[in-house]
DNA sequence: TTAGATGCAAATAGTTTGCATTTGT
DNA sequence: ACAAATGCAAACTATTTGCATCTAA
């Protein structure tokens, strides 16, 4: 399987020193189809839909090695069990969610580049990426009655 | 069961109008006396410890209500099924995750206060707390040799 | 008094495991 | 060639549900 074109994520796999496999390039095309929001069953249906012939044991598999290299982050959305994993691009991300209708709302800029530089420098950590969560009402919800309105 | 000393959370639970039971109260009690950072596993066995009457659905109805009132924040330190609660001490927390030996660092100033403000603003949203977590290597596991070492 | 919360135990669902086989490099 | 990764299916574990009972307000 020697693609020409490689992703940058199928690169930064490769680059860590894990094989390009189909099954992990497929885990990574559900991720990137979906919008950078998905549940893990969600991506277990959508790898499934890509090729069945793939175990689900190694789309968990595949999940953990991109937590651990940052690709992806599980989170959790609307309290539940499964997680959410959102596509970290550039090593992070940044929404807000709403407690009252688990609404996502995701927003760009976060102004933490400096933050980043003091946390080494005054920590002696290498930080490679972030995740910030704000919660709270979205417009909707804030106007709304305070009714229990899942 | 009408105490007379209630803890500012306890209050929260009150006055978001719910009741404050004897098996709310206890996994509370169970939360704060775990340091900040605790495993839904964790917490069950603590909640046992400290009254073992109470059922487990009751604990994790707990923690749902806690979580939509961010009182508390289920988050994944270590990938794995089980979430790690953090409490939302005045609505928000901070912390660093190792993603090499999943050692986790906190820190106190985030400095997100103006974009809270900003967001409220040009969003129309009403936000109550937030968790930031950034990734990357502590300062032992910056300096090891990159072999697995979890 | 009574809506809301509980405890129980059974049902669900999500995730992991061990291992023989296959595959990327 | 061979270490690494896979697919399978069974084993596990965590969480949720329904319901009769209890309890905080």
């Amino acid at each position: 399987m020697s693609e020409d074109h490689i992703s940058p994520r199928a690169q930064r796999l490769r680059d860590s020193g894990h094989k390009l496999t189909h099954a992990r390039l497929t885990v990574l095309d559900a991720l990137e189809g979906g919008g950078g929001h998905m549940t893990s069953t969600e991506i277990l249906e959508q790898v499934e839909a890509l090729d069945a012939t793939i175990g689900r044991a190694s789309v968990f598999r595949a999940l953990d090695l991109f937590t651990r290299l940052s690709i992806v982050r599980p989170t959790y959305i609307h309290s539940s069990v499964t997680p959410t994993y959102v596509l970290m691009p550039d090593g992070h991300h940044h929404h807000i969610i709403c407690t009252q209708c688990s609404r996502v709302i995701e927003f760009e800029d976060c102004g933490l580049g400096s933050l980043t530089q003091t946390l080494e420098d005054r920590l002696g950590v290498r930080l490679t990426g972030h995740l910030l969560e704000f919660y709270g009402l979205c417009a909707d919800c804030r106007d709304a009655p305070p009714e229990d309105q899942d």
